[in-house]
DNA sequence: TTTTTGTAGATTGTTGACAATATTACATTT
DNA sequence: AAATGTAATATTGTCAACAATCTACAAAAA
C-alpha cells in the first residue's frame, strides 16, 4: 500500500497541469468569455496530445466554465446578467451560512487576522488603491468562508467565484464605492468580534446583497 | 434496446453517454462507494474505447462522484459523515432561499401541485410505502428548488443530493420518522401558500435541520 | 443580386497502439 | 513462517492515425 505523501510528490498528470493552465488563462482573461478554444491548437503550444486536453475541457465543463457544443468545440463560458444575479443570491445563503457558524467558533487568532485584513482594506480606500482592495476583498470572504470549517461550502464558494468572473463586469470595481464596502466589512468583523451568529448572519447576508445591488446598477449604466 | 432519435445522436457523445450511464450505475447502487472502476473492463462493457470512458471520468470527478490516483485508477467515492452533515448545512440554507424566494413567486397551479404532492406522501405513509415516499420525497424538493426559478441554486443543489447519495445511510428511511417528515412538508406547504416568505423559509431550514439530525442519530446506532 | 449547391479544408470524435507505472505471483533468504 | 527481491502480468497515461462532421468559399441556378 502506498502512502499519500508519495502519492503527492508524484507529479501531476498532463491532463491535470493542462486543467489548471487552462483555468489560469480564462481567470486572467487571457481567454476571454465567448471565444473558441482550438484542441490541437491548444495541445500543440502545451506541447502535449490531443487526449489531455480533452479530458482537461470535460473536468472544466463540468466546473462551469467551458462549454461544449458536439462537432463543433468548446467556448469559455460567457455569464448573463440573470445568472450573474442568481450566483449572487446563493453566495449571500453561503456567506450567511458562514458567518453564522464562525460566530460561534471564532479564536482569538482568527479574529485578529480578519482585523487587520479589514484594516489594511481601510488604507486601500484611503489611497484609492482599487488593485490592492479588490485583492484584499477576495482574500477576506475565501478566509471567512475557510474559517468557517465547512469544507464543502469552501469549495463550492470558490467555485461559483470563479464563475463569477466570467460575468465580465463583476470584477471592475468603482472608487466611489470603496468606502461603502469598506465600511460593511467593518460591520462583518464587529458583529463576528461579538460572537452574535444572528447579526454576522446578516451582516454578511447584507453585503452581498449590496454588492449584487452595485453590480446590477454597473451593469445597467454600462449598457445604455 | 431502442434506437436513439436524432435529437440524442446530435446532442450526446459517446463520453455523454457513458458519463450517463456510470451514474446511473452509482446511483443506483451498482458501483458501491470505495468500489475501483476499471478502465478497459468497462469500455469493453460499454462497447466503447478507453478514450470517452476517461473523458467520462474526468467529468465525473469534477461532479464529486468519483476520485482519481494517478497510476492506479478511479474509485468511488464514498461521503464520510462528517461531510454529509456539511452537506445538509448547505442544503438547509438552499432550501430556506427557496422558501423564500418561492413564497413570493408561487402561482396556483404551482401551489396545488405542491399540495398533490404532499398528499400523495400522506398516503404513502399511511400505507407504510417506504420506496413511494422516498421518491415523492425527493421529488417534492427538487420540485421546490425548480419553482425558486434560480437555475443554479436548483444545479447545485441537485449536485449536493447526488453526492449524498454517497453517504451510505442516507437513503435508509425507517417507518417510525415517516409521519415526523411528513407533516414537516405540511408545515412548508402552509407558509408557502401564505405567502410568507420568513415563515417558507424557516419551515424548509428547520426540515432540512431535522433530515440532518435524524440521519446522524441513524448512523450513531448504526455504528454501536 | 440573391440563394442554393457542391467541394476542399479544417476541426472534432473515436479508436488502437505503445510507454510508463503499479500489481501480482513466486522464488529466495532470513 | 515471514520478509524480501524479482520477473510476469495487468492497468493506467499518452500519443498518433483514422473517421465523422462542420465551415468556408466558389460555382451554378433562381
Amino acid at each position: 500500500m502506498t502512502t499519500p505523501t508519495i502519492a503527492q510528490l508524484q507529479s501531476s498528470s498532463l491532463t491535470h497541469v493542462v486543467q489548471q493552465e487552462i483555468e489560469r488563462a480564462i481567470l486572467a482573461g487571457d481567454f476571454v468569455p465567448g471565444s473558441k478554444l482550438n484542441e490541437a491548437a491548444l495541445a500543440m503550444s502545451l506541447g502535449v496530445s490531443r487526449g489531455p486536453v480533452r479530458e482537461a475541457f470535460r473536468s472544466l465543463e463540468e466546473a462551469g466554465l467551458l462549454r461544449t457544443e458536439k462537432n463543433r468545440g468548446v467556448f469559455v463560458r460567457a455569464i448573463p446578467l440573470d445568472e450573474a444575479i442568481e450566483i449572487y443570491d446563493l453566495r449571500a445563503v453561503m456567506e450567511e451560512l458562514a458567518g453564522r457558524l464562525l460566530a460561534q467558533s471564532i479564536t482569538d487568532q482568527q479574529l485578529n487576522e480578519l482585523r487587520e485584513t479589514v484594516s489594511n482594506m481601510d488604507k486601500a480606500v484611503f489611497d484609492k488603491d482599487l488593485n490592492t482592495y479588490h485583492k484584499l476583498n477576495v482574500f477576506f470572504h475565501e478566509r471567512l468562508m475557510e474559517m468557517s470549517g465547512n469544507k464543502k461550502l469552501l469549495s463550492l464558494y470558490k467555485k461559483l467565484i470563479r464563475e463569477l468572473s466570467l460575468f465580465r463586469r463583476a470584477n471592475i470595481s468603482q472608487a466611489d464605492v470603496l468606502p461603502l464596502s469598506a465600511s460593511e466589512h467593518q460591520n462583518i468583523v464587529k458583529a463576528i468580534e461579538k460572537k452574535d451568529p444572528l447579526a454576522a448572519a446578516k451582516a454578511l447576508f447584507d453585503h452581498v446583497q449590496e454588492s449584487k445591488e452595485r453590480t446590477i446598477l454597473r451593469h445597467q449604466s454600462s449598457q445604455g
